[in-house]
DNA sequence: GCCGAAATAGGGGTTTCCCTCGATGCGCTG
DNA sequence: CAGCGCATCGAGGGAAACCCCTATTTCGGC
């Protein structure tokens, strides 16, 4: 590794990019060698730089910042990937995990311990904040994070079909006339999600669906 | 009016704001004069160092940013407001004129028209982003930003509580127990809501509640 | 002291939802 | 090929949810 430490910083909101940037460029060991405000623009930026390390938001447009991350992986397999994000929900933490992120961070942190876990994640160490930690420590002593991974449902495609409908209010009638089927058939899926989640009403099977991300409420901000 | 401005940044980000102040710091007619990472801290900032500007995050702990800038007005007349913030939703941006700010920013904005926007609203103007100006063009022309405030459905404070409670999933029996009432009393209660908000289910009335931030999913950041 | 709004509650009815039994066909995988 | 998951439907029924109308009490305001 050289001695000065490249950074790409990923970030939808410019103005967080430019401040990050001038945070870390204040230190003379490291270096900020690209901006990108999505989740392609950021893996393009990924492949060509190879920087030592990248910083990244979760919620970006076009990809997802989870994905983004495991596809470092394959395209700059010694490029470190911090999470710097507001979002600190268990899924986020544990995909961002699973996708082998080096390190978590919230964004409530101070700019000196950014600037440290870049250090630390460029000299091959892992760096969690202690709040994110203490999240991991609670699933590991459940059963380590892969099983919970694995207990993580999974509707299938048409299920997620019917869920998004429901999730916009609509009635079992209407979902049905949306996707030419019966209503005894949306009815049947229905009964398989609530089934899947654990759940028992059309209600609380949407409640789960934005609390885990599968559903969004089509305004809101959308990383943007 | 000094010849520097003074500048208080508010978000619950600590990254962002130590960002945000190097970038503003940078300048030399600017002075970052404090930092708040909640609403209250906000005010008492505002109330005791009087800035010229304030940068105001909307999603922030204690008070809601809106808030916060409607009582600065009170506190500290002659201190300016911007709004710099990730969420651009109609109600949000709507809310922050009626709270009399003086800018509505997107966090993706760059950090050059951050600066000129502080200057510009510490010289008394009023500084729109383009998308935000189109927000506001577009209700402007519906009839006046009032009207459209005006025809704001306002929930009573009893069917706040049903709906919160619908909200998670429960069903009537056991939000008429939760709230020591009858199954009739709540589902007079959801008559009035439905009747309100235009809509026809349960499930809608959430989705509604959920977009026009009145609801929040209990988990999630809660801090934009 | 009357009026309106809010909260409470009931009667009686229709619609939708949700459950428990099924069944069929289709594609993939061991 | 023999399963298995997925998607598609059906019957029948009980339980919620939702609708329209009415009625009481309470409380604050003019």
């Amino acid at each position: 590794m050289a001695d000065t430490i490249s950074v790409v910083i990923v970030d939808d909101h410019t103005m967080v990019r430019e401040g990050t940037r001038r945070i870390l460029d204040g230190e003379p060991d490291i270096s900020v060698v690209g901006e990108a405000g999505d989740g392609t623009e950021a893996l393009a930026l990924a492949a060509r730089l190879k920087p030592d390390v990248i910083l990244l938001d979760i919620r970006i447009p076009l990809l997802g910042g989870i994905e983004v991350a495991q596809r470092v992986r394959g395209i700059a397999p010694d490029t470190k990937v911090i999470v710097l994000t507001a979002y600190d929900d268990d899924d986020y933490v544990l995909a961002a995990m699973e996708a082998g992120t080096a390190g978590y961070l919230p964004k409530t942190v101070r700019a000196a311990e950014v600037v440290d876990a870049v250090r630390a994640v460029a000299a091959g160490e892992t760096v969690l904040h202690p709040s994110i930690a203490r999240k991991i420590a609670r699933f590991w002593r459940r059963g380590t994070i892969q099983s919970v991974a694995a207990d993580e449902v999974c509707l299938t495609p048409r299920e997620m079909d019917v869920l998004r409908l429901v999730a916009r209010g609509l009635h079992n009638r209407q979902i049905a006339q949306a996707l030419t089927v019966t209503v005894r058939t949306v009815e049947g899926h229905l009964a398989s999600i609530f089934g899947k989640l654990g759940v028992d009403s059309r209600t609380e099977a949407v409640i789960y669906g934005l609390e885990h991300h599968w559903l969004d409420l089509g305004a809101d901000d959308v990383g943007g």
